[in-house]
DNA sequence: ACGTCCGGGACTCCCCGTTAGT
DNA sequence: ACTAACGGGGAGTCCCGGACGT
């Protein structure tokens, strides 16, 4: 995030750094200060230093600034549903997807609980929500196939840990204190099995 | 575009009647002639003989306008789920739900099949259809609760009879003849039991 | 500017009447003062107490609000050549075209001249004007054709009046004081014959 | 993309050489293909290997791709007018610069016919070559005052050879066969001077 | 000679508010 | 109640150019 004091990094250029992280940060703050649709993109790109253009240069649209960690998760998950032993039950492999988010999403409780009360409260943000835990839920599947599995059952287990995910997810980030993601995976996994 | 002379439709007013079927129809038509993105409410409304006004009074926005049986849709399911023994476990009486819209669907068929081409191939469309999903997921569970079912056992049933929707009515609009929607959901659901 | 007095003129509206007049002249006075590259859409607008937007509602780019009266210069040529005797020659015909806007000129002198500066000044807005000759060139020769002339007779004469108009005008605002317009046509009539 | 390992090309740089060739062969493709409107320059720029901004280095604009041959053309046309006989009429060294470029667009034949039909169909491509025209106008005129010619007679002719050029060319790209270019031009004149 | 990062403005479209008319 | 006309406001795309680095 900040430039090492020893090492150059080879920015002596006019702008400061970073700019992408900059917009998330600003878009984040001010669609909790006042909303997400009473903050123009305009407004966003000014706190950050950079004009509208440059927002749009670095997000397709005004949502999407919310959604760019999605990508790096679903290589996350995909990597590790790939890494599972090749043995394992195709519902094991796609929750070891899930327990391979897990360290990443340690570090980001606090922002992810700030960024999951936007996104909870606004039905265009949870539409785009839902259409990225798809895209995720196909990539599982994918990877399920390339394992060997059948389409029907690849797509179950793929469904099936999504909602391990989703419902885990909504508990983790509801949790005052920094509680183990992990761990709350594993029950409800364990609750969804008794099923 | 005039009334006729003799017959008498019941419109005495300055316009045509149904307004908003007639913008539905223009609307389907035109995004599958040229896309969704290459149609603008402008012509949706020319085409409907109406101003861009007037279409926004109807639906919220472009994309509303493909969902609007969505609605009845969803009281249907919510019935049908309501009226189903008391004795019945709540699988069934989800599955129920979902035969109960199987009637309404089939007078539709060929329609259902036009937009499904559209928004299946539109991202922002796949984006709202989930979102209606997931509203109808939520209408379920509600349903189910209000007949006693557990809050975890009613989100689990509405999920499952939500997938088995999902899954039929995806082979359902694929099929080219005329079948009974029903029989497919039948089929989908032993299909669901047997994993 | 402002509602007279006694005469009602129907506009009891939240809005001043004759925005698309007042953004005419928003835009003469600005691409005058500072020039046509220097002056942005905004700022007209904002002269014309409106918005960006509702000047492109009249205007489709910022070019064409600098030839509005273009229509109506066509219309009028259009007509008279039209109305010319039946005998006269396709030339003469095409000239009476002229002849016939040679009034609705004369009342614009100040304006015509203020405007000539700016567009022959910037390549951009010639190849504008340049087009809209050229289109006023089409309609004298379809006009012809209906008079019964042949595609190449009527191409030709068209053409001539055209230079002839051409010419006139440019001399016609490069003079000072008012001058009529229509003997300057006259002139030039008489000197392109005699070439 | 890559220098082959025998044939020295004599490009040693890191960039393949004839940029400015690469984007105009892309830009005309894509106009063709999907249209001027629907052609983004970055588009273009990724077809020929290169960026958006180095196609702005060798073009002001997207227009501009289209008629690079403009200016070695209007040399071509001024050289000839030049070396007319001392004793040619101005019309005749006026037309003498169209044979002078026949040769030049008997090259390029199918070149042509594709980018008049890009052309001609696109009124902001029409305003464009109206202008390019307009040019070539003008330097005919100033070369034919260079050789002694007044002022008014030089403008004449210059206007007389563009017609002839104008309808000549319209003529040579709607013929299928490889046509004499020179032979269509003679043709013109000889109908002109018959008027 | 080319790439990278960014600014600025033109322009289109979505969506909404108000007022007036039937 | 329904429709039209006029205008506002913001999102989003694209054209174009400036500054800097290799």
């Amino acid at each position: 995030m900040s430039t090492p004091v020893i090492t150059y990094t080879g920015n002596m250029s006019r702008w400061e750094p970073n700019a992408r992280g900059r917009l998330e940060q600003a878009a984040l703050d001010l669609y909790l200060e006042r909303g997400f649709d009473e903050t123009t993109v305009a407004e966003i790109a000014q706190r950050a230093g950079l004009t509208e253009r440059t927002f749009f240069r670095y997000f397709a649209d005004k949502r999407e600034v919310l959604f760019g960690g999605q990508q790096m998760l679903q290589e996350t998950v995909v990597d590790a549903v790939a890494a599972a032993p090749a043995d394992a039950a195709p519902i094991e492999a796609a929750i070891a997807g899930i327990y391979g988010a897990a360290v990443m999403m340690q570090e980001r409780h606090e922002r992810a609980r700030r960024r999951q009360v936007v996104v909870s409260t606004h039905p265009e943000l949870r539409e785009r929500e839902l259409i990225k835990l798809a895209g995720l839920g196909q990539a599982i599947t994918d990877t399920l196939r390339e394992r060997g599995v059948g389409e029907r059952s690849a797509t179950l287990a793929a469904q099936a840990a999504l909602a391990v995910f989703h419902v885990s997810f909504q508990r983790w980030v509801e949790i005052e204190e920094e509680t183990d993601f992990a761990a709350v995976v594993r029950e409800a996994f364990r609750e969804m099995q008794a099923v």
